[in-house]
DNA sequence: GTTAGCACTCCACTTAATCGAGTGCTAACA
DNA sequence: TGTTAGCACTCGATTAAGTGGAGTGCTAAC
């Protein structure tokens, strides 16, 4: 291992991936003499070639084939190009995102775009809301024996809840256990609503303390139902796109994980927790990936930020030859694009 | 034309498709002369399926091919098969619905249970919301200039809708709008909320006129987005297990279907409007469907209803040579479940 | 250290050959 | 008249063989 990465060597990596992103085919010695600018023979960077393959950068599909990057390789391209990239502020292209107070069109019109932008399969979650604290509650009679109860939290988002009361409850006592409700709950996270929690609070309700629980239950799943978290997808047929992915098994898992969205929900989760470096943006290659079917493509995320501290994470999945330079510019963009959006609301 | 559709042609007809349903492969006259229990040489059944290929009701792909079903002959097929099993009563299997209150669920295990049980694509729609009546609603002031407006409709389904106000508000006006709104507006359809309502509604909340117009406006967005039916899928993939589907743009453009969810939702749409027989099964073969794109595929479709004049359509798309048989099965007894669980409730 | 040249490898592609399932037709048979 | 056996023929699918070409590794010269 007394070999170095000089800078040419350096420069012929580069130019092989470059070369085998565009194609996607084994890229030979011959094609890089031409391509590069510093002029060698073939023969020299079959001798290069020969040294960075010794090195794990490349690899030969079968003898007598052009090289392509291993996983090492890629990682190596891909983290100087972050490096090199990291301070240049990307033009921020203006985006056909209409002022919509509804997320969930903003997101879906966001994974679009990428998708359409890059022509890979494209994912994002909402935010999540572990942490995030409940801001109005509403309970509503709509039947003598039934309550609708709406529960607001930080970010704006709203959820129902049916409840089916065991006894009947007059409007009186609705109004009562609003003001209860938001009082006390008010400002709380989820978490916070505890045991004790609820246990003063069907004291102060006093005689209807078997309502009050069963409202109280109501309001938990409603909230903590949060963790399905919303997954919304496009251009999952841009895996078949690429000839490496879309035969045999591979696609049908691949295709499947985009209509089912849970492993989807269940990787983005996975990314955000590793909370990368300061740019916020993730690149697992081949077998880097957490998920173990997804040992052939590589893929990219990136997590947003809601003004309230709750997060959401954009994310693409593509062959290992993934245009990485295009697809990180695109996710910076949109990246910054969701920040400013969400906090601005 | 002077040929007649007799009973052992009609006979040996069932059988080939019943084979090609099986193998996907076109079949010969060999096949058929040991399959059948009536016992005919190949050489009969070869003059049998050459009538039957002028009468249009199967085809050769190319000479010295098998013979395989024509639309024609598929229309026969499900026909028949209709008229024959009609007043069987299916028994139901026991399915594993839990009962929950949030429909959503209920359709997603729906459809997730007809995929797996007969490895096809499908889709299912909520309950349009076309006629539908209000059945409450309330307006909440979450911000002294924000309001959060949810509407109950018959169904029990819920929508929200943020309303940020272009003047302030207070409590007691907003009291007063909620009694205006819940006894002017209960009962009505979305039609029947006609201009002359809001005018009246408006003078009678006087000065706040402004505010009751941005109020109805929003409620009016919230109801009409409904519009965009819900669509549920599952098993997409299984569109790639059938080679006559699984190459070429074919996939890339059904799969692409199933993601957008739009399409679906016109194609199950249209299918409703057409109204079938008393069963509510529709069946498309081939060009038959609706949608262009879908010239090579089946879709079969049945509507279930929920108590209100609701209904809601639950489909399935896969290659011609369908196991119709099962399929009706199934979509009949999940219509049943579906009518008896929302019926029900 | 670089380059030219050459023999060798091996995949991808083409062409040819073969196989076999299936048909249509004719002639014999009940 | 309907049914069957037999046979020649068709044509896609599969296999085999052959070819071309891109690429490598090595050696020798610069």
């Amino acid at each position: 291992m007394e070999k170095e990465l000089d800078e040419r060597k350096q420069k012929i990596l580069n130019a092989i991936i470059q070369t085998y992103l565009e194609t996607g085919e084994p890229v030979g010695s011959r094609t890089i003499s031409k391509y590069t600018d510093l002029n060698l023979s073939s023969a020299t960077i079959r001798n290069e070639m020969s040294d960075l393959e010794d090195m794990g950068y490349i690899l030969q599909p079968h003898t007598s084939a052009g090289r392509i990057p291993s996983d090492k390789g890629y990682r190596l391209y891909v983290d100087t190009l972050m490096r090199e990239k990291e301070e240049e502020v990307s033009e921020i292209k203006e985006l056909m995102i209409q002022k919509t107070d509804r997320m969930e069109k903003v997101l879906k019109q966001v994974v679009k775009v990428l998708a359409s932008n890059t022509n890979y399969a494209t994912m994002i979650t909402g935010p999540s809301y572990h942490h995030t604290k409940v801001k109005f509650i509403q309970l509503s009679k709509v039947r003598v024996d039934q309550l609708l109860a709406v529960i607001v939290v930080d970010g704006n988002m709203v959820k129902n809840q049916m409840i089916d009361l065991e006894e009947e409850m007059d409007d009186e006592t609705v109004l009562k256990l609003n003001l209860l409700l938001n009082t006390q709950l008010n400002g709380l996270t989820v978490e916070e609503i505890s045991l004790g929690m609820i246990a003063k609070l069907k004291e102060q309700a006093g005689i209807h303390s078997g309502v009050v629980s069963q409202v109280l239950d109501a309001i938990a799943a409603a909230i903590s139902e949060e963790d399905e978290m919303p997954v919304f997808t496009s251009g999952a047929t841009n895996i078949l796109k690429y000839p490496e992915l879309s035969d045999g098994e591979m696609a049908t898992q691949l295709i499947s994980a985009f209509e089912e969205k849970r492993p989807l929900a269940e990787l983005l989760q996975e990314t955000k927790s590793e909370d990368g470096e300061e740019t916020g943006i993730q690149i697992y290659i081949g077998s880097e990936s957490p998920i173990k079917t997804m040992k052939d493509c590589s893929v990219v995320t990136a997590t947003y930020e809601l003004g309230d501290g709750m997060t959401g994470t954009i994310g693409i999945i593509g062959p290992k030859r993934m245009d990485y330079e295009n697809v990180v510019d695109n996710l910076k963009t949109l990246k910054a694009q969701l920040d400013s959006i969400f906090k601005k609301e």
